[in-house]
RNA sequence: GGGGGAUUAGCUCAGUUGGCUAGAGCGCUAGAUUUGCAUUCUAGAGGUCAAGGGUUCGACUCCCUUAUCCUCCA
């Protein structure tokens, strides 16, 4: 079977079961404080077994795209090195919210591996959690016994509470869970050894492919555990392995989902897969690593994730550089190659994963981009490790950090060079550094989030917000503390709310709560998953008060609000006037301005911005009403063409924003103006770029356009009226800068001229020092107060008057800005020859005006602060040179 | 968010404890050679040394602030 037709046959199967078939949730997870990516698949239904929020069916099931590369799970630095690592990876699952239990689930599983798969049934082991004492856990039992209807004792086997009892975190749903582990050794070795004692002990043949949790417990705060009213099943198949065993292969990079990446990487670089596992087939280990990580990269860039500097962004680039580094050092591509597996990656999810073909070409560019950085990086670092430090033989430790933590080059790229000029890493020296930059960095993210001190647990709160900015009497539902660097703040959830919380780029709310009349504070408004929580400063008298007033700052939303739909009204424009590729990348909407991110070749030129401004200052004009759709179903908001966007992860009914259903309808949570006449006026502050293909535009509206522009033209009428309002302002600025820099060069030929002048009449001023003394014999020697000031026309008098005499030692006085200035030139062949310098001279002389001086040999000059010292310097200038 | 680094001619970059008239290569302009072009030679233009403060007799150089970019860590 191909890989296409095992994924399709999961999902046929438990549609037959009455599954629901759900689309991948995004990789990039926005509204939770705990995990960056979606790491395994039940991320998305996470509100769903925390009580929070309500499943569209009872039974779903869906492939999941899942990666592993940051944080608890972290596979990264594994992948390339054995065969069945991955940074991105499919989940194939099912689940049952309340629904069937242990019975169906092990039942099918059974079903569809033998079944439909047609897995040989003497390879499959499962194993069942085995009790706990501590915890006071009886062994599954229900499980066993579901298991012995189609398997052997001998391939039931009792797992620990490591293996199988799964928490989702330290609080929450838990329990018990059954593996299917698949044995696919040759008939001879598992004659001599039974598979049962490699269950779970990390031999590569024998490997667990499903996972089945039934969860039927709640942790709680206090690490009890307490029955759940509604039962679970959570159940996690890893795609690329269960293709492996069905394909029989040894390992997942030879089953079909990889082979054709192989196969063009090979191409590509000219060298050839021989499917090694040593760890010295450094280009094999290479091949993996780049089919791996490219597939991580793409999806993840599909789901509006672009590479940058910090957070989920920044993990995107460390894997996309960790591929540029192997393809760089073990297949000797020095040029970009990443990108050209685009195509390819593309078609071959077209039908699974739609977002990467649907984006094929923006994607692509974004990694050229990428790795047409990395490589200018490489080569820089490169140049620097020529400069770095040794002791003996060993490259100093911090210097191998530094250039790692400023310059961007990889330390074991360092190492590699190194050896092959017989030198070798101080490893110790460069960890030392590395981890006391941790530290810092760790300081400074320091935060104690406490516990949450629930007042009353009914699930649910109701967001009221879009009709109204006060409720009376809402309740607290739970707060607690969180300390971190800034100081103590306490987040607070009531149980309803016009408080709009910070998501979609629109910030939270401020404003006020009143507690038997009490004013709290409320900084911002945050969202942790669907929960709705207050910021506060300070914690009231009675938190008990059930009739709470909650009042929403009205100046600040109204124009969060005009912020907000004028960025749609932009969007629409947008997609007018550039065309229908400009769609979003991301967007900020606060009081103060808007900012909006979304894909385009290149720069928007003005006049197109022009034509953007006028088109939504238009639609603002046209007082356009407000149509709000709070629940359309998902395939309804698809037919009416709303606009949606990849990355986002939609419910099964949305709240549909119009503004003329001709011109702008999108998907949207936010809040808008009742109509668009309320925006006033729009103008675009300016236009730039975040990265490769995507721009950035920032506007203001309202109140801030207005103002933005009475700054603007004030400034204009200061100019116009210092230029006593000519015709054209532009030009005459331009006029005056081009008089101004004439005037300038003027002014240096003058100097010139004057230099000239004074050079005829001092070239009869030089002395000869005659016989008093063998030193200073035949010396052509001028010392004078002479009236230039300025110091380069002074130095080229003494260049030329020295090139014109000969073998002289020349000593000016001046003033400039009444501070008086000494020069010293002693011709280059004298002073070399009698060891003279004129920078120890004149140190020497600057005494004298209370100043300080240097310079080379030849030259020196000197400034200080006692004009009337001049006269003595010049004095002893001659005592020197006697 | 925290650290490190960078910003000098149109481009790529030098500029050693503060004092060279701020340089090089490429590119540009003009001329010469050759003349089929490449080439080669000569001359020239082009810089508020990122911006703003400060220290100093004197700042591209030292200190502070800001902006932008690079980079590592979280």
């Amino acid at each position: 079977m191909t890989s296409r037709e095992i994924r399709q046959s999961f999902l046929d199967f438990f549609k037959s079961k009455q599954h629901k078939i759900v689309p991948s949730a995004p990789l990039v997870l926005k509204n939770d404080p705990t995990l960056m990516f979606t790491n395994s698949g039940m991320v998305q239904f996470k509100d769903f077994f925390l009580g929070n929020g309500t499943p569209p069916s009872v039974r779903i099931a869906d492939t999941q795209k899942c990666l592993r590369v940051s944080g608890k799970h972290n596979d990264l630095e594994d992948v390339g090195f054995d065969g069945t690592h991955h940074t991105m990876f499919e989940m194939l699952g099912n689940w049952s919210f309340g629904d069937y239990f242990k019975k169906e689930a092990i039942e099918w599983s059974w079903e569809f591996l033998t079944g439909t798969l047609g897995l040989p049934k003497d390879r499959l082991y499962a194993t069942v959690f085995g009790g706990d004492e501590k915890e006071g856990l009886a062994s599954d039992e229900e499980a066993r016994n579901y298991w012995r209807q189609y398997l052997p004792d001998n391939h039931i086997l009792d797992g620990n509470k490591k293996d199988n009892f799964w928490e989702m975190g330290a609080q929450g749903p838990c329990g018990p869970c059954s593996e299917i582990h698949f044995d696919f050794r040759s008939d001879e070795e598992r004659a001599k050894v039974p598979g049962e004692k490699l269950v779970n002990m990390d031999d590569p043949s024998v490997v667990e492919i499903w996972n089945n949790v039934f969860m039927q417990f709640e942790r709680k705060a206090d690490a009890s555990l307490v029955v759940l009213p509604a039962q679970h099943v959570d159940t996690g198949m890893g795609f690329e392995r269960l293709c492996m065993v069905m394909q029989g292969k040894k390992y997942t990079y030879d089953t079909d989902i990889f082979t054709p990446f192989i196969a063009l990487v090979e191409k590509e670089c000219g060298k050839t897969y021989t499917g090694s596992y040593e760890r010295t087939a450094k280009s094999d280990v290479a091949m993996r690593v780049i089919v791996d990580h490219i597939r991580a990269v793409a999806f993840t860039i599909a789901d509006g994730q672009l590479p940058s500097s910090n957070g989920a962004g920044y993990v995107i680039r460390r894997i996309l550089r960790r591929a540029v580094r192997y393809a760089y050092s073990f297949l000797d591509v020095k040029d970009p190659l990443l990108n050209k597996l685009i195509p390819l990656l593309a078609s071959e999810f077209a039908d699974v994963f739609p977002e990467l073909k649907a984006q094929e070409a923006f994607v692509q560019k974004v990694i050229l981009e990428e790795e047409k950085s990395f490589l200018r990086t490489l080569e820089n670092g490169l140049k620097r490790f020529e400069t770095l430090r040794t002791e003996g033989s060993v490259i100093v430790g911090s210097e191998a950090f530094e250039l790692f933590d400023t310059y961007g080059f990889p330390v074991d790229l360092t190492q590699l060079i190194a050896s092959e000029k017989g030198l070798s890493v101080d490893t110790e020296g460069f960890e030392k550094c590395l981890q006391e930059q941790k530290q810092r960095s760790k300081k400074d993210a320091e935060k104690q989030v406490g516990d949450w001190i629930v007042l009353d647990d009914t699930p649910g709160v109701e967001f009221v917000g879009y009709d109204q900015l006060k409720v009376e009497n809402t309740k607290v539902m739970k707060y607690r503390a969180v300390q971190d660097k800034k100081g103590l703040q306490y987040q607070i959830v009531v149980n309803r709310t016009p408080f709009y919380a910070e998501s979609g780029g629109q910030v939270g709310d401020t404003g006020a709560m009143y507690f038997d009349g009490e004013k709290i504070e409320v900084i911002d408004t945050k969202k942790e998953n669907d929960l709705i929580i207050h910021v506060v400063a300070n914690l009231p008298e009675n938190i008990h008060d059930e009739r709470v007033r909650c009042q929403v700052d009205r100046d600040k939303r109204a124009a969060i609000s005009k912020n907000h739909t004028a960025t749609h009204l932009m969007h629409a424009a947008l997609h007018n006037i550039l065309g229908k590729q400009a769609t979003q990348k991301g967007q900020s909407v606060d009081a103060n301005r808007l900012r909006f991110d979304f894909q385009n070749p290149g720069a928007v030129s003005k006049n197109e911005l022009a034509a953007i401004e006028l088109m939504v200052n238009k639609k603002i004009r046209e007082n356009i009403a407000l149509h709000e759709v709070r629940n359309m179903p998902i395939e309804d908001a698809r037919k009416t063409g709303a606009m949606m966007l990849f990355g986002e992860k939609y419910g099964e009914t949305v709240r549909v924003i119009t503004f003329d259903k001709d011109f702008s309808q999108e998907l949207c949570g936010g809040t808008h103006v009742a109509a668009t006449g309320e925006i006033g006026l729009f103008k675009i502050v300016s236009e730039s770029a975040v990265a490769a293909g995507v721009r950035r535009i920032e506007a203001v509206t309202a109140d801030a356009a207005e103002a933005y522009l009475n700054t603007e033209v004030a400034e204009l009428n200061a100019i116009r009226d210092i230029f006593k309002n000519p015709k054209n302002t532009a030009q005459r600025v331009a006029d005056l800068q081009d008089e101004n820099k004439a005037l300038r060069k003027q002014i240096e030929a003058m100097h010139l001229e004057q230099a000239a002048s004074l050079q005829r009449s001092l070239r009869a001023e030089f002395q000869v020092i005659a016989s008093n003394g063998a030193a200073t014999e035949g010396v052509n020697v001028l010392i004078k107060q002479i009236s230039l000031s300025d110091a380069s026309a002074i130095k080229t008098l003494a260049a030329n008057l020295d090139k014109e005499v000969g073998n002289a030692v020349i000593v000016f006085g001046s003033v400039k800005d009444d501070k008086p200035q000494l020069t010293i030139s002693i011709s280059p062949d004298l002073a070399k020859a009698k060891a003279w310098n004129a920078g120890a001279w004149i140190r020497e002389l600057a005494k004298e005006i209370k100043g300080g001086g240097g310079g080379q040999a030849h030259f020196a000059t000197a400034g200080g602060t006692d004009t009337e010292g001049l006269g003595s310097a010049l004095e002893k200038a001659k005592e020197l040179i006697k």
